[in-house]
DNA sequence: TTGACAACATACCGAGTAGTATGTTCCCGT
DNA sequence: ACGGGAACATACTACTCGGTATGTTGTCAA
């Protein structure tokens, strides 16, 4: 909505037709999930845009084709992952649900969407950390302020939703930044280990989410009822 | 003790005395610390040789002529960081204080010292994310199993205590590596976004170690008394 | 048909960097 | 006092990689 992103298209809905030659006609999207591959596994400094290309079998002026810069196509994946995340809780923000089951729903869901789009989430770590040191030019450190900052108002999100789950249930939180911090760090910490190990990893992900949410609520001092259902999409009431 | 780290240093007690010319006379642990510091701010491949010198004002030869190759360096790094972990918990292993109290009196010194040595942490984290992805030459694959599965071994130590205590507070836990994740992931949380502020650290870590300490715990099942004491060292009682 | 343009591939340049080879200075044992 | 070695600094090499400039091919509108 606000920076042109790269190239000259307009309506992102618009979707890319394969007209090029060959067949190939790598879309923007393509590039972007083979980028965050690329950073999740080697880590920015460490992928070369060869890397990226090689993983979509093209080449280096395929992707600088669609992308600026390595830089650039880094915020894109940043901006993308947080696209995913807001979408995954998106329709349990709208829910008239007590506060408390809101809550769990929202952070199962984010425990969900962590386990299936693993790669992209890595980015939002590495884009973290990227912060406090700087960034080269001025115009990619106001992208990169930009792209925290949306992150820190999805934190923002949650803080709410804790705040409120904890008047519920009638207790005060001392610190609502820090309970927020260890409630995303337990349901984030999959990243760090998991990989789909069975036939069904639907099932297994939903079953993983579903412990670290138990965990998390826990840890905030409002237990969820064990039967409380977390696992279908919102059904608007 | 197995692989013979880099130079003819057999004697690691030895202080290294200052005796070189012009009275600089680096040590080993100054350069590990400034690879630290380097490692965390611009993570492993960004960071050059040059920088860690320059962070000591001095020059790359004198950097390899302690350390082999910029692999070697890391590897050296984080298995500093895994002995000052292993030295922060080791007071509290032997104590025969109720389970509960050892596990939290544990995670205290955890969070604390992490807190404390913030950059040699974020280099466990990087090494971990490394393994998935290859190691160059055999031998530093080796290497890096190695630092791996003392790290897991570490683990493995928190998931006895948090066993114990499960089971002192007369509840199951499902998944005890699961639980053993969610809890560290809750106090490892703080080298994404703690930086000292006020003027006093000190207290002001502890202050945040202990509520972290209690969203965790919480988070298990066993919370502790209010008035628990995780402050001061262990006196051998 | 044709030219303009999108969508790439290829070739190339310059900057940075891991690692090495070699020079230089100091100290220390003999 | 002297030779050897520790502890560096300096100079250099081989190579990678971000970015650009340019070539090539398919497509489509006029």
């Amino acid at each position: 909505m606000s920076a042109p992103s790269t190239s000259v298209h307009v309506d992102p809905a618009e979707q890319v037709a394969p007209t090029a030659r060959g067949g190939a006609a790598q879309s923007r999207a393509d590039i972007l999930a083979a980028a965050a591959q690329c950073f999740r596994e080697l880590g920015f400094s460490a992928t070369s845009i060869d890397d990226v290309a090689r993983r979509l079998g093209a080449t280096k002026g395929m992707v600088y084709h669609h992308f600026r810069s390595k830089t650039d196509l880094f915020f894109e994946v940043y901006r993308s992952a947080m696209a995913i995340n807001e979408a995954a809780i998106a329709p349990h923000l709208t829910s008239s649900k007590p506060a408390t089951e809101k809550l769990a729903k929202m952070a199962f869901a984010h425990a969900r969407v962590l386990m299936e789009q693993q790669a992209y989430q890595r980015v939002l770590l590495q884009g973290f950390s990227w912060h406090k040191q700087g960034a080269t030019t001025a115009a990619q450190r106001e992208t990169l302020d930009e792209l925290i900052a949306s992150s820190a108002s999805y934190e923002a999100t949650f803080r709410q939703a804790i705040a409120a789950a904890a008047k519920a249930s009638g207790l005060e939180v001392s610190d609502p930044a820090l309970a927020t911090k260890s409630f995303l760090a337990v349901l984030n910490s999959t990243v760090y280990w998991y990989a789909p190990r069975g036939d069904n990893p639907a099932r297994e992900q939903a079953q993983l989410a579903r412990e670290l949410v138990c965990f998390a609520m826990r840890g905030l001092g409002c237990a969820i009822p064990d039967n409380l259902v977390l696992n279908e999409e919102t059904e608007n009431e």
